[in-house]
DNA sequence: GATATTAGTTAGTGATCAATCGCTAACTAT
DNA sequence: ATAGTTAGCGATTGATCACTAACTAATATC
């Protein structure tokens, strides 16, 4: 008995799958027949709803968008401090690669960005974005002496994104073999306290210094 | 006019071969014709050396770990204080992978990881082993009062690992726009002054602080 | 209840790849 | 010189993919 959908919710439903299925397999390894079953069709059955497999693609990574930028907007709290809010989007950002770990693995695969330049350039835009937000954040906090002022808010960005990356691909590796969000916030507590202060940090010991 | 060379010489072309071609099409994408083009030759004699194509992964990967372990070694200067010896250690890394683009790609492959678990572990070692590098210098400049003592130096290994690996992925995404070992060093040096001095540093305001 | 629309199927195609096999020709040792 | 070894080639093969065309059946519309 053929089970049939409206092909909005059939849409949604590959997606999903896609979404889940990058994540075990590696966006280049998977399939359409592989998401067909999980999804309960035949594999030409796809191509009715996605003509191209990059299509496809293009599909998740709108989603992808969608729930990166939600999921920032959610975490943002205007009567918070500056600080507090980078908190909260680092906690936020790596709760959202805990809940969806293919997340990084899209984000970074090269075959989907070599195929396809526009995804490419979301996908740039999506990282520059978490960039200058955090760049913004840091700006303010050092602008309420809250942050050194001797540290470019741009290298704070740089540095605590770089935090979530590093993070990201370590429990990726590691089998993901502990809280990713605990981890974190943990981290990035070390971070942050180096940039603590509205004075300069004294000098360090060295040959560079 | 058939060109003939020991198999010692030719496996290392194309491991060679392998390791350059790797960076522009991705380890996924490159395939045993575009290296025997490369090398000249024909695409069974790939197979001639490499009976099967993961052998030829495995021999690129045994080829990245020497590198990588020679690199380290070749920067340590045991008369250095250790902080320099991290910022040896961290140019030393930006450098390789600024002559050798693909070993990051090839490292965090996630068709190599997937299909061969002893590679997988090769590489989670090689990332291991810098770790604790830097962590154990960092346990030593804190132990001459360099660091704040209130740091785990793990910590600070992952901090620094993670800038490195941030660093890598953005100068990659970004096509290569900027000098990897220039932004490494000026970033690392804001990073380290984060964590100068014998003492704690000053309380960073904030909810959870 | 007939008709049009459209989700889904069955069967198949062409391209791409790793891998195989039988052979040739270049080195090496006797 | 001759025999044995081995690097490399030409032709092919089987598997895996994305993708297509023709047909079928469920749903919506009138």
């Amino acid at each position: 008995m053929r089970v049939r959908k409206s092909a909005e919710a059939r849409k949604s439903e590959i997606v999903n799958a896609t979404l889940r299925l990058a994540d075990t397999l590696g966006p280049e390894r998977l399939t359409t027949e592989t998401i067909a079953d999980a999804v309960g069709l035949t594999q030409p059955g796809i191509f009715r709803h996605f003509p191209k497999k990059q299509d496809l693609w293009e599909a998740v990574a709108a989603r992808v968008g969608v729930m990166m930028e939600a999921n920032w907007t959610k975490a943002q709290d205007p009567r918070a401090g500056p600080i507090d809010q980078i908190r909260a989007l680092v906690a936020a950002q790596l709760r959202l690669i805990q809940s969806t770990p293919a997340i990084p693995a899209i984000l970074f695969s090269r075959e989907l960005h070599t195929k396809n330049k526009g995804l490419r350039e979301a996908f740039f835009g999506l990282l520059s974005r978490l960039h200058q937000l955090i760049a913004d954040l840091a700006a303010r906090s050092r602008d309420a002496g809250q942050l050194r002022r001797d540290i470019d808010p741009d290298d704070v960005a740089f540095l605590v994104v770089g935090l979530v990356q590093g993070l990201a691909v370590r429990w990726s590796i590691s089998g993901r073999g502990f809280d990713l969000a605990r981890e974190g916030s943990r981290l990035l507590e070390t971070q942050l306290s180096g940039f603590a202060g509205g004075d300069s940090a004294p000098p360090l010991k060295g040959s560079r210094t």
